[in-house]
DNA sequence: CGAGGTGATGAAAAGGATTGCATGAGGTCA
DNA sequence: TGACCTCATGCAATCCTTTTCATCACCTCG
């Protein structure tokens, strides 16, 4: 079979104990001696068995990723991030996808629990009951997300949706649109407020319009309740539901940017190749991940450490080619 | 701490043997009595610890993925029917990216080796010889490749090229282009040579045009060559980069289908959203992906078998927006 | 020179589940 | 009624690594 740590020892003449040590870097261990058992690992081929290391130390090695559809061009780049860094913490990363269905998001917390450190959940949409309860079952960081004990990673929706109406607004645009992601959506629920806000300070109209579901056919389905509210701009709950918006709006005639102009969130690597490139708040998703790995090494580091410390993630309005000086034919 | 076997045993008043043998489902154990079992194990929220199992059984019960490019938005689909065959079989996996880097897979596999029971290889680009390598460093099961002793799940490529130069002929196209894809790419090579063979077969004449990085700017940077090939029609390597072509194409204000006709192929989401919406050989990737685990499963439960079995997928061509009758301009 | 300290090493337990082997009760058949 | 068999169950070893505690040699300082 698989050469254990006793065959090391036994080839090193030393005991088992030796092995494990001079292996795991401790300091109570002759130099000579500690090099001369790493020769005969690295001779023998010696890989460590992490099962029985898990057994005993209680830890895994492994991370748990839990996000809300991978189909979305979002997340891809948020798991690239994640995955990146993990390796780099000599983690492996678990991947499971909901399906964009909240009720299974617990279940597989609790799946998962028992094998990983730590649990990474990307857009959450259980409710804060249920969030609490699964950060009980294992530490836990929540991306796109705030919960009351739940250390989290966020971008500056603030920030991104001051830039994207102030940039309309300058554009003159006075009467503008939101298309609203899901209710159980965070994010969204953010960004409404942001965007309220934002419509406020810049004196702008605002005009909220139907609750798309994040996907292309939802910005295809809502395309006409946006026309109806006779807007001049829309910004978009994302970036897919921008493109499906974006295509719908074509299919009627209407000429994005001339009469109507598009704003997205995300910055998803399709939408600038989409003809109109979309105008979107980007986000930077790798670093997000990143970050969501940092928090939750941090958080492993100290288990008792009650600071469920967040992490703000900034966001740049990436002005192309749907917006553009407000039509005066409305 | 976390409630055990012996707990579960202590309090249904029989041995741990009895509770392993009751959960595991053995014949051994007495109805009445497994029930109980069950239900004390039930109600104490025993879950069984995966180390512990896997140290004696040797069994980790997850399997390691290995893709080229979760950005590549055919990659995510594939990834969502692993997932769900691995999670109905009770299997968890590891989710690795090389980010386009065939010096990268063999290590990863190396590193995955010892924490998984088997490994999917998505569209590996590692040489034979390394392909041989991995495969004997664990159960292996390669997708969109074949290797010699390799299971495999492949893709009808011969029948979705035939599809496509057939639709491409009867349209009146004489003179065919087809971009490559990367050199290293199995993928690729399986379909030039379909297309070689559709193409004498319908008596269409085939321009072979660069080798495209498989992304979207590999279809920008190939568009001028295409264009000097003058060709009535183009199949490209893939979806993504038939829309960077499309979007080269109409900067260039070459209109398609009128001017040229494109064909991508595997039917990635956003190819049906771009207008023109994209011609492209469907390939079932959920089912790639299924069916990747079950040859897998398939191999653990067999394991001396020497049955490299091989499961294809069939492909569909899907006629939509971007070919039309050649025009007799050129 | 002896007591106490330090530092390297080894022996052994622990961690939780599985499984081969032993046991014992109950049944069958002669 | 006794010998033998069957079947459910329990005992205990095993998987591999980490870690605590004990040990032993050697050094230092009084």
């Amino acid at each position: 079979m698989a050469v254990t740590i006793r065959d090391v020892a036994k080839a090193a003449g030393v005991s088992t104990s030796t092995v494990s040590r001079a292996l795991s870097g401790s300091e109570l261990v002759e130099p000579r001696t500690r090099e001369a058992v790493l020769r005969t690992a690295e001779q023998l081929g010696y890989l460590p068995n992490r099962a029985a290391r898990g057994l005993i130390t209680g830890r895994t090695g492994n991370l748990g990723l839990i996000v809300p559809d991978l189909a979305n061009p979002f997340f891809p780049d948020v798991v690239k991030g994640i995955q990146a860094r993990a390796r780099e913490a000599d983690y492996s990363v678990f991947l499971a996808d909901t399906d964009e269905d909240p009720s299974a998001e617990l279940g597989l917390v609790r799946a998962l629990a028992k094998q990983v450190d730590g649990i990474i959940l990307c857009s959450p949409r259980m409710n804060a009951e249920d969030l609490r309860t699964a950060s009980a079952a294992a530490p836990l960081v929540a991306v796109n997300r705030r919960g009351s004990h739940v250390p989290a990673v966020t971008i500056d929706n603030a920030g991104g949706m001051r830039q994207a109406v102030a940039h309309l607004a300058a554009l003159g645009h006075h009467r503008v649109g939101y298309v609203a992601g899901p209710r159980s959506s965070w994010s969204n629920r953010e960004r409404v407020r942001a965007i309220r806000a934002a419509a406020e300070t810049e004196r702008v109209e605002l005009v909220e319009v139907g609750n798309a579901p994040p996907q292309f056919e939802g910005g295809v389905a809502v395309a006409d309740l946006v026309v109806a509210a006779e807007v001049t701009a829309v910004i978009a709950y994302n970036d897919v539901v921008a493109l499906g918006l974006l295509t719908r709006l074509a299919a009627r005639g209407i000429e994005v940017p001339r009469d109507l102009s598009v704003v997205g969130i995300d910055d998803i690597a399709m939408s600038g190749m989409f003809s109109p490139a979309l105008t979107t708040v980007s986000i930077p998703k790798a670093q997000s991940g990143r970050a969501a790995v940092e928090l939750l090494l941090q958080v492993l580091d100290n288990p008792g450490g009650r600071n469920p410390s967040r992490r703000e993630i900034p966001t740049q309005l990436l002005v192309r080619d749907t917006t553009a000086i407000a039509s005066t034919r409305r």
